[in-house]
DNA sequence: ATCGTTAATGAAATCGATTTCAAGTATTTT
DNA sequence: AAAATACTTGAAATCGATTTCATTAACGAT
């Protein structure tokens, strides 16, 4: 005739012949409680298969122990391959929580403003949040400053950005790509990208300085592209190189998917790689190791990236207001 | 002089001069309250900027709108590239809890038992798991299954199996896989992958029938792969395309990763892709279809997968016990 | 033998929302 | 006009764990 309803504290309390505080206290190992006490408590408790209600912990605790993760998904259902960069970005600052005991709720802004977020934080849901993979959203990552949410983004930072970002060092990242072409030999560099887009631009300043300090005269040019899949990629180089019969012989793009779209466009009018054009990526996403040529680009190390976002997001949870970071950052050469 | 406590319900139900239960009724839209004072809490409980706390309501609701999602990252790690397909998946998961409105945890077994997932229940964090990517834990698998857990996985099925699976139509694609090869004039068709593997069999068994059914002669053979990366996959073809003058003139791999490994030994033994030898992958990653030569693979509607899994556990959290479902499985021709 | 101190335990209050149940008011019926 | 019914509303109990504060027991000090 047993109820099948959980087992609570108070039935490990009558259970071992004791109060509920004391349960509590043995399973928190809290000094006060004498030793035989506190061993036969977790027995009982073992013994009924007692498990602490985590709702009524937190609402007591007034903490959530959680951290939301905020990825647009729809985006990347638009443009499908977008980034497995980001994929990488998540296992990283997964096992960064996992190691710290800290949940992670998985969310997507779609079609939302910023006051869901600022709902999940006064509803108690998640003490804060990690932005990843939205750097066309910068309204929505403002308003949630706005609103006093501890969170940390990943991305490119700006002057006096009121919120901590991470990012790779885009202006090195700029310089290594620019340094790397024109030691192949390469005169006439191209950077395709949306420069507006604030850590495209901050690479391609980069590159502009290396040319610019460069002893060997350089060109640069640029063409923007308007969003980030691979197809509009490669439509947009295939357009650009079947017209001009430019002089270009090296490309910076703005992502390996992109590099991969303009290598792909270009072996279709008959360009040799590296040899006629030499093309330089960024993310070194998994694609990048696989595709063929091999493609040259930016590395950056996304297991630093998930301690680092998930380390200064706890410290912002303790009350302080630490700094943006930039993670280590360099070229990684291939075939292209 | 104000405090910084969070508006409780019992600050809106003083400030519109109403009692608790009336605030509660009227923000649930419970049609016991007036629509003048409905109105008037409402107006009060935005002025007040009132939030719900989620682990009070939990608690008391006894339910808790969430969904555990399992993806093992380690394994990831290990295996760099592993499946950007994972990512797909949990993208058309994220998506189908979205729209329902349920909260996605996302977790991982790293070095766990089943245990805590079972904790996880218990202690009402979660309703429910899904899991995906963990084709090589079944032990935990049957364990979670066993302790009662609701749980819906992505993969592969077996007879009497314990816990309700999605996953492509493994025997079909393979069947696919073997009718493509032999249209396109291959005779000599060599499976690549662990067979021990259920997904992995399963695609055997229907090559294996296809070929068995063909009216034409053709030999069918298997080199086994140990894990999921794309250097093994590699390494394992390079050695075994070299030493052997094999007569293999088409591959059928395990996946598109694995596809682009074996296709990446072969062209650097200077064979032809695909006059001399033709390859099907699985799964249309993304990587598919970026790679060249374009990776001819058996294409899953990851959409399809996470509206269908969340479907299925939700089916199972109102008592239903669903069998397995199998998603549409076709042929994606590419150039390979 | 009495007092003060320390150690261990429990009763009751608390976290914040929801639900039960009783009570009050307004409306309709006879 | 009295009684029956339907609407609204609120007091108190509840969900399950934790914390405050009071109490008891045990010990050594005087």
């Amino acid at each position: 005739m047993k109820s099948n309803r959980p087992v609570t504290m108070l039935d490990v309390a009558r259970e071992a012949k004791v109060s509920k505080p004391t349960v509590s206290r043995a399973l928190s190992d809290n000094p006060l409680v004498t030793k035989e006490t506190k061993e036969h408590i977790i027995a009982t408790a073992r013994k009924l298969g007692y498990v602490v209600n985590r709702n009524a912990q937190k609402l007591r605790h007034k903490n959530t122990n959680t951290v939301a993760v905020s990825i647009d998904f729809l985006s990347h259902r638009q443009n499908r391959i977008s980034d497995p960069f980001i994929f990488d970005l998540l296992a990283g600052i997964s096992e960064a929580l996992g190691k710290k005991n800290i949940d992670l709720l998985l969310t997507s802004p779609n079609h939302e403003n910023s006051e869901k977020f600022r709902n999940m934080i006064a509803g108690r849901e998640v003490d804060g949040f990690i932005f990843i993979g939205q750097g066309r959203r910068t309204d929505l990552l403002l308003e949630s400053a706005n609103f006093g949410i501890p969170m940390v983004v990943w991305g490119g930072t700006f002057d006096n950005a009121p919120y901590c970002v991470v990012g790779s060092d885009n202006y090195l990242g700029g310089q290594l790509a620019g340094k790397h072409l024109i030691s192949k030999g390469k005169r006439h560099i191209l950077m395709v990208g949306d420069i507006e887009h604030i850590e495209i631009n901050l690479r391609y300043k980069g590159l502009q300085k290396t040319v610019a300090d460069s002893s060997i005269e350089v060109e640069l040019s640029h063409l923007p592209v308007a969003n980030f899949s691979y197809d509009t990629a490669h439509e947009v180089a295939a357009k650009f190189f079947k017209h001009k019969s430019s002089s270009v012989d090296g490309v910076f793009a703005y992502s390996d998917t992109a590099a991969m779209a303009i290598a792909h466009a270009l072996l279709e009018l008959g360009k040799r790689i590296p040899e006629d054009i030499s093309i330089v990526g960024y993310n070194d996403s998994s694609t990048a190791a696989v595709y063929r040529p091999g493609i040259t680009t930016i590395q950056q190390d996304t297991y630093e990236a998930g301690e680092l976002m998930v380390k200064l997001l706890l410290q912002q949870l303790e009350g302080k207001h630490p700094d943006s970071r930039l993670i280590s950052t360099k070229l990684m050469v291939r075939e292209s």
